[in-house]
DNA sequence: TTGAAAGCGCTAACAA
DNA sequence: TTGTTAGCGCTTTCAA
C-alpha cells in the first residue's frame, strides 16, 4: 500500500547506478558536485526517505532505544520520558516506550519483546514485581547496553541513575517531626526494590536522629506499588485501626501517594489534623490541595537526560565500557 | 557488540540449507517431522528469535503503529495509549509514542519520523497548534493507514474515533446552571481544534436552553491547550477582571482544568462560592479536592482500544477501504 | 523433503 | 567520478 521511493527508483530515472545515488545522497566526496545536485534536487522533489529497515539491517543498528517503565500515567515517569526524548530524538534515536504496569511477567515480555525489536539499548526502571532480574542479565552478558534509573538492581554492573532517596525521605520524615508530628508511619512499595530500600533507610534515620523508635507495624509495604489499589487501602485502614494510631504517614510514591489521599478522602480523613501526609511525588496537583501537601521532587527529567546519555555512550562505544558509575541526582522538598 | 543468531547460524551447526531452517521454523508441510525438531530444538537453545528488520524488509511491513498525542503526562492520553497497547500488542504490533507538547512543529517532525521509520499506520490527536493538515493528506493518499480519535480534522477522510463532546459540554454546562450558576465562563483549547468546536456547541447548548444569553467576552481559548501556562493565567485573571465577573468556569481540557486550577489557587480563589468549575478531565484526582470538581470522562481506554482496532482493520486490509465511519462513544458526567 | 538462488533497500569494497 | 557486486537476515520460487 505504502511505498515510497527507493535509491533504485532514483537511479532509474536519473540514469545512474544504485551505488552513485546512495554516495550523492550521502554527499560523499567521491561524486561530483553535477551529479550530486541532479540526485539530491531530485530526491527532494520525490520526497525521498531511506528505509530504515534496510538501514538497520545493513548497518546492524536501529537506531532505537526501548524504554521500560511502570506506567506514563506517572508524573515521575512522564517527566523522566520528556528527558529521555529529548536527548534521544537529538541523537537521532528513535524511542520505544513499554509499560509494566508493574508487573514481572510484563517486564520479561516487554524486554524481550525490545530485545527481538533489536533496539540498540535499554533504560529501564524495574516494576514493583521484580527481584529477579536474570532476564535482563541475560542480555546484558550478550552485550546489550543497558542502564537502569529509578528502580535498580544490585547484581548487574552497568550505568545507574538514582535519586538520592535515603536523604529525600530523611527530609520528608524530618518535616513531619518538625510540624509536631511523633507518631510516623510509612507506607512503601514491594520491600525488596532498591528505592523502597533507600526510602525506608531515610525514614529510620529521621526518626533515630530525632529519638523516636521505629515501629514495626507502622511500616507497610505495597507489594503492586499502589497499581492494586486494595493493597493502600488495606495499609492505610491498618495503620488507622492500630492502638497507637499514627499521626502521620511518609508514603514512598507517585501513585502510593494518590493511592493514600484517596482512601483517607473515602475514610473522611483526608485532612492534616486527622493525619498529615508527605511524600514522594513529581506532580504539582498537591499544590493544589488545602492544606497543601509536602513532596519530594525528584529530579526526573534531569535523570532521564543523564540515563540517556550513559546509554548513548554504551552503544556507540568504540571499546567495551567497563567502568561504570553510579549517579545520584539530589531530590528537592517541596514544603507546602 | 548485542548479536543474537541466525538462520544461517543455525543451518550451518546443523548441516542445513538457511531456506529449510526457514521452512521448519515456520512448521512448513513440506519439511519432515525429524528435520523439523531438530531445528526447532536448536533454536530454542541457542534462543533464536527472528530479526525484525530483515522481515520487514522483505515483508514490506514493520508490525508497528506510530501514536502522536499531545503529551503522555494527561490522563485522557494515558488512558487511551493503554488502550491502544492493549489492542496492538495482543495482534503482534509494537506501538511507538511520540507527542507533540501541543506544537504543530514537532507534530510535524514526529509524523515525518514514524513515517520514515515505516510504521504500517498511524494513530493521530492533532496538536492545539495544528490547523493545517497537508503533511498527514500527503501521506494518507500515498496510501499509509492513518485514524484520527478525539482531536480530529475535518478534510482528511479515515477513521475518526471521537467522544460525544458537545454532549460531554451540554451536560456539564447544565450541572452548572442546575447548581445555580448563572454567569457561566469558558475556557478552551485553541479555537481551531473539533474539540474545542464541538465543546463550546455543547456550551452554548446548555445557555441557550436554559435562557441564558452568550457573552463573548466570557469564551477564553488558550491557543496551546494549557501548555503554556501563561496563557491559561492571562484567560483566568481576564475572567475575573470582567465587570460581570462570571460566577463559574467550564473548562474544556486535562490540562486546562489543573492550570485554570493553579491560577485559582495562586489567587486565592480556587473554591465554588467564589468561582466553580466543572471541566473535562480524565483524572480521578479531581475526587479529592473539597468540594470536589464535577468534570467529563471521556472513555478514553475505549477510544484507545476501538482507533487502533480500526487502524489495524485498514493496515490488513485486502482491498483499499473507501468506507470510513465515524465513531462516537459517549462521555460520563462525574457530578461530584 | 531439501537446496540454490533471487530479492527486499541499502552501503561499501573493488573495478573501471 | 561512476559502476558492479556482494552481503546484511529472511522468505520464497524454482529446481533437484
Amino acid at each position: 500500500m505504502f511505498e515510497s521511493s527507493t535509491i533504485k527508483d532514483i537511479a532509474r530515472a536519473l540514469n545512474l547506478s544504485t551505488s552513485t545515488v546512495s554516495r550523492a545522497l550521502r554527499d560523499s566526496y567521491e561524486i561530483s558536485a553535477g551529479t550530486k545536485k541532479l540526485v539530491m534536487d531530485y530526491a527532494q522533489q520525490v520526497n525521498y526517505r531511506p528505509n530504515p529497515n534496510a538501514l538497520s539491517l545493513k548497518e546492524r543498528r536501529s537506531k532505537s532505544i526501548g524504554i521500560v517503565v511502570s506506567e506514563v500515567a506517572n508524573h515521575y515517569f512522564s517527566q523522566a520520558i520528556n528527558g529521555i526524548e529529548s536527548i534521544a530524538n537529538s541523537r537521532g534515536y528513535t524511542v520505544i516506550i513499554t509499560q509494566t504496569h508493574e508487573s514481572f511477567e510484563r517486564e520479561k515480555t516487554n524486554v524481550q519483546h525490545l530485545a527481538s525489536r533489536s533496539v540498540d539499548g535499554l533504560l529501564i526502571s524495574l516494576s514493583a514485581e521484580t527481584s529477579d532480574v536474570s532476564h535482563l542479565e541475560q542480555l546484558h552478558q550478550r552485550g546489550l547496553p543497558i542502564v537502569f534509573f529509578d528502580r535498580v538492581p544490585e547484581r548487574i554492573d552497568t550505568f545507574k541513575i538514582i535519586a538520592d532517596n535515603a536523604k529525600g525521605a530523611y527530609e520528608a520524615t524530618s518535616h513531619l517531626i518538625r510540624s509536631g508530628h511523633l507518631k510516623i508511619a510509612h507506607i512503601s512499595s514491594s520491600a525488596h526494590l532498591s528505592i523502597s530500600i533507600e526510602r525506608l533507610t531515610g525514614y529510620t534515620d529521621a526518626l533515630h536522629e530525632n529519638g523516636l523508635s521505629i515501629h514495626p507495624e507502622y511500616i507497610k509495604n505495597c507489594p503492586h506499588g499502589g497499581m492494586i489499589q486494595d493493597e493502600v487501602e488495606t495499609a492505610v485502614k491498618e495503620l488507622l485501626s492500630l492502638k497507637n494510631r499514627p499521626d502521620a504517614i511518609f508514603v514512598a510514591g507517585d501513585r502510593l501517594t494518590m493511592g493514600c489521599m484517596h482512601v483517607l478522602k473515602k475514610l473522611n480523613m483526608l485532612n492534616p489534623t486527622k493525619i498529615a501526609i508527605a511524600g514522594f511525588s513529581n506532580s504539582d496537583v498537591l499544590d493544589l490541595f488545602n492544606p497543601p501537601i509536602t513532596s519530594v521532587f525528584q529530579p526526573a527529567f534531569d535523570m532521564g537526560q543523564l540515563a540517556t546519555e550513559k546509554l548513548l555512550e554504551l552503544i556507540e562505544a568504540k571499546f567495551p565500557v567497563t567502568e561504570f558509575e553510579r549517579n545520584i541526582l539530589q531530590t528537592r522538598l517541596f514544603i507546602r
